[in-house]
RNA sequence: GGAUCGGUAGUUCAGUUGGUUAGAAUGCCGCCCUGUCACGGCGGAGGUCGCGGGUUCGAGUCCCGUCCGGUCCGCCA
């Protein structure tokens, strides 16, 4: 038997007890004639105490941090606690030691706080797993898997597995292909997700499905996007929407309180993708905080939500503004306070390429008045109208943006976000969640002139436009006023659930009727054949009762990350790859020799490229 | 495809307007130490300043190119 107990557990109520541990160095810490080591495993660090009997023997060979080392010893009451230490109480009095295995000097220290940089933790991530701070991040990413299982199989979802080697059906993302040795010049594709599959299995009865599951997309990398990623995949028949957002608005309820001992009693926020655009600018808001965006001049909606003060402001000789094709303000609370040289930064800030403002007027709001970046063309009545306006209040800062409409938004949007960061609003123990609703079941694509779908091709409309998709034809006689097409305006049956301003899991009502999705296929461009060719199978699966059906997907890692307060996944994944898609534990991906090219029949085209 | 920040000892970093032998901390090696737990003390080894080119009497420092890494935009139904 290797070990008795582990290094996490042993307290003084084993006073007294011959154990057997195994484990790592840590340290050691010798002192002549004694020896002090760290021993650490995945469940703690317990000291070792290595008297004077046996620290000749010690010393007579090597041993140096991250040896593994195996030890039999008598649980000992310390002479000096270490109440920094779960196990600070006791230390083992070492009888007999034995060396497992040697180990070379690692290149970092294996410590919360190492001294290794990303890099090099990547090319050693075996290392870097045995630090618990990472630790702490994969048994949290445990937990939260663990749960969700636990709470779908108490509401009888069944795991199904599905198959990874799929066709490629280049819709959205792209897909990863795998070549077909058995059928020359074909290739599978990795799954962007399990839908069609989850989907049939609907049809097949399965009527409540979930999986822990892979999925692909070769899409370029972020800090919380791996190209290859995982989601708790869902689907349900027999629902509606509601049916829906209840059932796993009390998943995630439960996660909380199962992993982070949260009780998520309030009820689940609701906004339609339309508010949350022109209150927060963004498809994900992050509610923790205000600082709504107020639409000094709307081109947005038409003509909605313009305050009255607004509409004073509107047209009234405002300069920039008046040409601008929106204005947006904000009113930062306490602002105030902000000085010139703040809000310069602030204004390089907002000038960056990655913004893209041309510039940021403010104004502050004290309780004697008005100061601002535009005093020249503004008289106090003016400031005072946009700051009412917006909402802003003596001791608030006002920042506004104006500019072309889309952009402008985004801008602001993430201006908000920066300032709430700033001001300390977004706290990481905090947690907000937040169904958006109604999003557009269509999406304008310029550069092909035809609608794409916003969500996926099989989405549902919601009921009330199915007419207005079936009743009108696809086809944009004018680009420039693709927004006056029907179809611009139908909203989908879709659902994102958002946490903290960050999307975690994206739903819908499906389609489950042959005719209705025929003519999403065809309102996406597809011709018959086309959608036949792609999925003929679902198409088929369709006309042997269908029943009506809906899912959602998480994203787990994101989800993970989230409730570890990181905004990386990276640490929650215990093999990741980097920004440029490579893993650089075992450099891949990488060539593949003549022979593998051959059976596969494949020809490099090397031309344009340095040999190799 | 684009923007931006970084690359100097095993590691994390400092390195001034270009100027003598490129430093610190930590790690590593050796010696000393019986209560440490970030142990301590003394000593030592350790550098292709990412790579290539250029400017200069002289380049870690300036310029050009390139490679690698981080973050972001585009992209991600």
């Amino acid at each position: 038997m290797y070990r008795t107990h582990t290094c996490g557990e042993l307290r003084s109520a084993q006073i007294g007890q011959t154990v057997t541990l195994a484990g790592w160095v840590q340290t050691l810490r010798k002192f002549g004639s004694i020896t002090f080591i760290d021993l650490r495993d995945r469940y703690g660090i317990t000291q070792l105490l290595f008297g004077e009997n046996l620290n000749k023997q010690l010393s007579d060979q090597p041993l140096g941090r991250e040896y593994v080392l195996q030890v039999k010893g008598v649980v000992t009451e310390r002479t000096s606690k270490n109440p920094q230490l779960p196990t600070g109480d006791i230390e083992i009095t070492v009888q007999s030691f034995a060396i497992l295995n040697k180990a070379a000097t690692p290149p970092f220290t294996i410590q919360d706080d190492t001294d290794g940089g990303d890099d090099l933790r990547m090319k050693y991530r075996f290392l870097d797993l045995r630090r618990p701070a990472v630790r702490k991040n994969l048994e949290l990413r445990y937990a939260v898997n663990r749960a969700a299982r636990n709470y779908l199989h108490e509401n009888h979802f069944m795991d199904l597995e599905t198959p990874f080697l799929i066709k490629s059906t280049p819709e959205g993302a792209r897909d990863f292909v795998v070549p077909s040795r058995m059928n020359p010049g074909q290739f599978y594709a990795l799954p962007q997700s399990p839908q069609t599959f989850k989907q049939l299995l609907m049809v097949s009865g399965y009527d409540r499905y979930f999986q822990v599951v892979k999925c692909f997309r070769d899409e370029d990398l972020r800090a919380d996007r791996q190209p290859e990623f995982t989601q708790i995949d869902c689907e349900m028949s027999f629902v509606e929407q509601e049916d829906i957002l209840a059932m796993f608005e009390g998943m995630v309820k439960y996660i909380f309180k199962t992993v982070k001992d949260i009780d998520y009693t309030a009820v689940v926020e609701r906004m339609t993708w339309e508010e949350a655009m022109w209150q927060y600018g963004n498809d994900k808001p992050d509610i923790r905080f205000g600082m709504k965006l107020l639409n000094l001049k709307s081109a947005f909606t038409k003509g909605g939500a313009i305050t009255a003060t607004g509409e004073l402001i509107n047209g009234a000789g405002f300069g920039v503004f008046d040409n601008a094709e929106t204005v947006l303000a904000i009113a930062v609370p306490g602002g105030n306070e902000y000085t010139r040289k703040q809000l310069d930064e602030l204004t390089e800030w907002v000038k960056r390429p990655q913004i893209g403002m041309q510039g940021l007027v403010y104004i502050r709001c004290a309780e004697d008045g008005f100061k601002s970046s535009v005093d020249k063309f503004y008289g106090t009545e003016k400031l005072k109208a946009i700051a009412d306006a917006a909402g802003a209040k003596p001791g608030d800062l006002v920042l506004v943006l104006a500019g072309r409409e889309e952009r402008t938004r985004k801008a602001m949007s993430e201006l908000r976000l920066e300032m709430g960061k700033r001001l300390g609003l977004r706290r990481e123990d905090e947690f907000k969640l937040l169904w958006v609703l109604d999003f557009p079941l269509f999406e304008y694509a310029e550069d092909e002139n035809r609608w794409v779908a916003r969500h996926h091709p099989f989405t549902a409309p919601k009921p009330s436009d199915i007419e207005v998709m079936i009743n009108n034809s696809p086809v944009i006689e004018d680009a420039d006023k693709y927004l006056e097409h029907p179809y611009s305006h139908i909203k989908a049956n879709a659902y994102d659930m958002v946490l903290n301003g960050n999307e975690i899991g994206g739903g819908s009502i499906r389609i489950y009727q042959r005719p209705l999705q025929e003519k999403m296929f065809a309102a996406l461009g597809m011709t018959n054949e086309e959608a036949l060719h792609k999925f003929g199978f679902l198409l088929g699966a369709f006309e042997y009762g269908a029943p009506p059906h809906g899912g959602i997907a998480f994203g787990f890692d994101r989800l993970c990350a989230i409730l570890g307060g990181s905004e990386s996944i990276r640490d929650f994944i215990a093999f990741p790859k980097n920004n440029a898609g490579r893993d650089v534990m075992l450099d891949a991906p990488s060539t593949i020799d003549e022979k593998q090219l051959k059976e596969l029949s494949i020809q490099l085209d090397t031309s344009g490229r340095d040999s190799l």
